[in-house]
RNA sequence: GCCCCUGUAGCGCAAUGGAUAGCGCAUCAGCCUCCGAAGCUGGUGGUACAGGUUCGACUCCUGUCAGGGGCACCA
């Protein structure tokens, strides 16, 4: 493959600075950067600036001696013509013009090669467990899973984009106290139904579909103890349901109970055993998590002999790295924070990295309605569910709402606004950029032959900042890899779609210049192929026509 | 009490420690005989507070204040 610019040139200045004698004076791994903004250049440095206040020099003429090194290493393989400019700008940046010929190229390469440019080999094929959703199977996915779906799925296309090979599991609490707890307002609604008089706990499940359970396992004649099992099991083609149309799909669906039954947790247990890691306190075993950075150790077997939650945990990651996983990834709610440190101190007790082991905090999405904040209660059935989101937004607005926020914000999601299909809903915003180019390109009046085109005609401003901004995708990608958060999609997106924009706003694409108008639509062309590939990656349509 | 997240323009949000802090909504003023005005251009308006680290802080650290979420031998 290709070597990338970036690249090419971090390893230039890298020669330069260790030719001046000044490498070893850059601790950051990173001193070649995109700039916010394109008039500082195309690539940007701040070496200089790291390097001044060790050198006892001024942050400028350390840049114009790098610079100065540097210029003579600016035509080897791969870099010959692609630099236009390098300027000492600001309080020492060194900043990077690169030709417009460099672009001209790329957008050869992106008309060429279609979505698959922006596919890159940065992961190696690593095997990645993204494990995510993972809820009880006692009710509908609420609003918090639904974020957590759009999140991981989409963090999920975007790391195979970048050549992970990614697995989407749910872990399935299929056995425990909330199954029990789900029978048994199963049977008591059996009851209620055939005309006895029952009293209704407090901690059990309240909502509506608990009647729909009953009437189901009543015509089935579910015996008493296995209504829980039952009853999971029908939630479970609900949730699965709903997550279909939501367009996510799992690859696995890893059931707790199964750990049980093969006994892995005593397995896992007799492991930690002889590594010294558990003993027994109050009638509870208990994990010595602190070795690890826990506050405290946790109990894994009660005093009254049942697992806690944490016991089937350990197991299970000890499985995930077992099946050969070499990154795990696991999406988890607010709710969970505390968790955190135990697991990974249980890893570390198994002898894996923890650090291989990547959790994330989803923060919680409020949902309100016409401004309203719109509470949620799972055990009284007072929630909006993600099927309610769907009906009502679709697909779409939601996929894109959900990610649109980092996931350690907390995000308001109305869904009156997530409804219009007004320029407040930045999603159609993209689309509509979509459906404009497709237009044109319908409306051009011969077949081009995108090889052929001459693009050194595009000169103007915003044909520039256009090229600059598709090219820029690859960046976008890296930086939800460095975050593992996908939000950056949405942002690049509608960047893109507003340089596309401004471009169509003050140059007419169809014209009476022949070799013009081929150029202007292999241009637009290469910009909807790089909103497509976003939009593909979020899971949202790209319409042809609005 | 302890932990996590968040305080940026009237509202909702951006800004890998970097250059003149950006965008949408709202509001005011403009732009369609011409490829889709679901668009574009311009105006108004902002870093909660007090210290610290740094050549440089919206960003990192400490404290204060405010909002949201969470604390278990529940899952």
């Amino acid at each position: 493959m290709k070597k990338d610019i970036y690249l090419l040139l971090a390893d230039s200045l890298k020669d330069s600075l260790k030719e001046l004698g000044l490498f070893a004076g850059i601790k950051e791994e990173l001193y070649l950067d995109v700039p916010s903004d394109m008039r500082y250049g195309d690539l940007s440095s701040n070496a200089a600036m790291k390097l001044a206040s060790v050198l006892k020099k001024s942050p400028r003429q350390v840049a114009a001696e790098i610079v100065e090194k540097l210029k003579t290493k600016l035509d080897k393989p791969g870099l010959e013509g692609c630099i236009k400019e390098v300027k000492v700008e600001g309080a020492g940046f060194i900043n990077f013009f690169l030709s417009n010929d460099y672009f001209y190229a790329q957008l050869k390469q992106i008309l060429e090669k279609g979505a698959d440019y922006f596919k890159s080999d940065i992961g190696k094929g690593l095997p990645v467990l993204l494990e995510f959703v993972s809820a009880n199977p006692t009710g509908s996915l609420s609003v918090a899973h639904a974020r957590q779906a759009a999140v991981g799925d989409i963090l999920a296309n975007v790391l195979t984009c970048l050549g992970y090979k990614v697995t989407r599991e749910y872990y399935l609490n299929d056995e425990g106290n909330q199954i029990n707890i789900l029978g048994k307002s199963v049977g008591l609604r059996i009851k209620e139904l055939a005309g006895e008089k029952i009293e209704f706990p407090e901690d059990h499940y309240q909502g509506e579909y608990i009647y729909d359970i009953a009437k189901a396992a009543k015509e089935r004649n579910i015996k008493a103890d296995e209504l829980g099992e039952f009853a999971a099991g029908y939630i479970l083609d609900i949730i699965k349901k709903e997550l279909t149309a939501f367009g996510v799909d799992f690859d696995v669906w890893y059931s707790q109970k199964s750990l049980r039954e093969k006994g892995r947790i005593e397995k896992v247990f007799a492991r930690l055993e002889k590594k010294g890691f558990l003993y027994k306190s109050d009638g509870a075993l208990w994990f010595k998590s602190t070795e690890f950075g826990d506050d405290k150790d946790r109990v894994v077997i009660k005093s009254d002999g049942s697992h806690t939650y944490l016991a089937p945990d350990i197991a299970y990651h000890e499985d995930k790295y077992k099946r050969g996983f070499k990154m795990l990834i696991n999406l988890w709610g607010p709710d969970h924070h505390g968790y955190i440190n135990r697991l990974k101190a249980s890893v570390a007790a198994l002898g894996e990295d923890p650090q291989s082991l990547h959790i994330l905090i989803v923060q919680l999405a409020t949902i309100f309605r016409a401004g309203k904040v719109v509470h949620m209660s799972t055990r009284r059935g007072q929630y909006i569910t993600l099927q309610e989101v769907l009906d009502e937004v679709g697909r779409d607005a939601a996929r894109y709402f959900f990610i649109m926020r980092k996931v350690s914000s907390h995000l308001d999601f109305d869904l009156e606004v997530a409804k219009k299909q007004t320029p407040e809903n930045p999603v159609f915003y993209v689309q509509y950029a979509h459906a404009r180019i497709s237009n044109i390109l319908k409306n051009a009046p011969v077949h081009i032959k995108y090889s052929d085109v001459d693009l050194s005609l595009l000169k103007e401003k915003e044909e520039i900042c256009l090229a600059k901004k598709i090219y820029q995708f690859r960046d976008t990608l890296n930086a939800c890899l460095k975050t593992l958060d996908p939000y950056a999609l949405t942002c690049y997106l509608a960047e893109l779609s507003e340089a596309f924009h401004k471009f169509y706003d003050l140059h007419r694409v169809l014209g009476t210049d022949n070799a013009l108008t081929a150029a202007r639509l292999a241009l637009i062309r290469a910009a909807q192929i790089a909103i497509a590939a976003g939009l593909d990656l979020a899971g949202v349509t790209r319409p042809e026509k609005m």
